[in-house]
DNA sequence: TTTTGAGTTGTTCGA
DNA sequence: GTCGAACAACTCAAA
């Protein structure tokens, strides 16, 4: 009997529950090598960011500890990962290597490039889909063509069957006896330095405990109001699934069959909820289809906007000192957590893009560095989205009113007063608009405007009609082309 | 084949 | 205070 092992490469997959190749490699019944490759700059432009790579250091901890629990030691290489994975063999023999896709449009093209010349080599090579519920290949229109808008594509899909999560096997946990090299996790420098971490530190529980504890938290109480409170700042109103997802610690198949297991696929609630997964999947479905869309708007329309960089604009917004307290709180939150709650993202995406007249590149390339869930698919879609320049059916002239939204979202001021204290101590009335407080409001409030806490770096009045002569601008700009051409 | 209606998350203005 | 209309242009699928 051979005893060639099979490697198991983890990506963004970094549990041991529903993962397809490592099912695959258990019960091919050989021994198994399970490998992390850190190679960023294959993911080129989009390597991790720093809160990303904080996130991964632990993740990839835990996971390391699950798998010598059922006693497989996790191999860890430096990249790159073809001469990672070609060392890998000789040094173990292995003749099979699994992994589960990636969709990240330079990553297609290395694994594609790699399955290639591994299988030149006489490896078998075998790839799988973990990450997604229906991978972008196989869903169109009836045309033939990819959706560019979210209702069509989310009826399709739901006629469409979910496939369950694949069971992990009890048996084929073998390693092989030579003991195979591992470089220490330390070595791939993922720790922040010096430590700005502790914000995040005492946030967040990145393991696969946390990840099943955050899923049964929001399904027993949350997931059952969150039409509404989905939308508010000050609760706990979200799953706050999205870094777990991120990194492959919980898959969005585990969600769906969790979330009909506990008989809420009926709820109007917690269908609005799996209808956010779908929003995942119509993310990744325009990255693959549209693969230009991190660098570039999704149409030509947004080729040529006239945006003014200016970077202490963008300094003043992604430090939080716009002078607008829902902004300046949302993004406050996302330095000290590396997470923001949805609806704020908006609201500060809207206000960098449309008042401020600074590229959504911009905007994306800091949740890419701030986010412990920076995903390329949904940072890309959102910003877009925000823009106005993506897969949107909405109005183009749908500027947000930072104050409004600050009203009505986080209408007691929980929200702002924890995350900018500094205004903590106006009343609720006040509270989003300390430009136009009275000054003995501000006096007993203990602020001085300009030095304590700063004035608004636009007026939203002049913003939104700046914004607004811009995209006429461009409009008419673009038509002239048209012509000329 | 052509037409028609609807499309995540909004704001302002005037009645 | 509340309410409806207006604010473009394009995609998609059903009729």
């Amino acid at each position: 009997m051979s005893s060639s092992p099979t490697l198991v490469w983890f990506r963004k997959d970094l549990r041991l529950n529903d993962n397809p190749a490592l099912t695959a490699a258990l019960e091919r019944g050989q021994p198994v090598v399970p490998v992390y490759i850190h190679a960023p700059d294959e993911a080129d432009p989009w390597a991790p960011g720093g809160a990303t790579r904080w996130w991964l250091h632990r993740a990839l901890q835990d996971l390391r500890a699950a798998l010598a629990e059922r006693g497989l030691p996790l191999v860890f290489r430096q990249g790159p990962s073809a001469k990672a994975l070609t060392d890998l063999v000789q040094e173990t023999g292995a003749d099979t290597v699994y992994w589960n896709r990636r969709c990240e449009p330079a990553l297609i093209k290395r694994d594609s490039q790699l399955k290639t010349s591994l299988s030149d080599q006489g490896l078998r090579v075998r790839s799988f889909n973990g990450s997604l519920l229906w991978e972008p290949h196989t869903v169109a229109n009836k045309q033939g063509l990819p959706f560019r808008v979210f209702t069509p594509f989310w009826r399709h899909l739901q006629s469409l069957p979910v496939a369950a999560p694949v069971q992990l096997p009890e048996t084929g946990w073998r390693a092989p006896e030579q003991r195979v090299a591992s470089d220490p996790l330390e070595t791939f420098e993922l720790q922040p330095r010096p430590r700005w971490d502790q914000g995040l530190e005492t946030r967040w529980d990145p393991s696969l405990s946390g990840a099943s504890a955050a899923l049964e938290a929001f399904l027993t109480g949350p997931v059952n109001r969150y039409g509404t409170d989905r939308d508010l700042p000050g609760k706990r109103g979200t799953s706050r699934l999205s870094p777990y997802l991120a990194s492959g610690q919980l898959s969005p198949r585990q969600v769906w069959a969790t979330a009909h297991a506990a008989g809420l696929a009926s709820s109007k609630d917690a269908f609005k909820f799996l209808s956010e997964i779908g929003w995942r999947e119509f993310a990744y479905h325009l990255l693959v289809h549209f693969p230009h869309t991190p660098e570039q708007s999704l149409g030509d329309a947004y080729r040529h906007f006239p945006w003014q960089e200016d970077p202490a604009l963008l300094r003043a917004w992604q430090r939080g000192e716009t002078g607008y307290p829902i902004v300046d709180a949302g993004m406050r939150e996302l330095w000290h957590t590396g997470w923001m709650h949805n609806r704020v993202r908006m609201i500060v995406g809207s206000l960098l893009v449309k008042h401020l007249l600074q590229p959504w590149q911009a905007g994306a390339r800091w949740f890419w560095d701030t986010l412990v869930d920076a995903d390329l698919a949904s940072n890309t879609m959102g910003w877009q989205w925000s823009a106005g320049c993506g897969a949107d059916a909405a109005p183009y002239f749908r500027i947000f009113n930072p104050t409004l939204q600050g009203q009505k979202f986080d209408a007691k001021g929980q929200y702002v007063r924890r995350w900018v204290p500094e205004l903590a101590g106006l009343p609720d009335k006040h509270l989003h608009t300390p430009w136009e407080t009275p000054p003995v409001l501000l006096q007993s409030a203990g602020i001085v405007l300009g030095k304590d806490y700063p004035k608004p770096v636009v007026d939203h009045k002049a913003g939104r009609q700046r914004a607004l002569d811009a995209l006429a601008l461009n409009k008419q700009r673009n038509a002239e082309r048209e012509r000329a051409l």
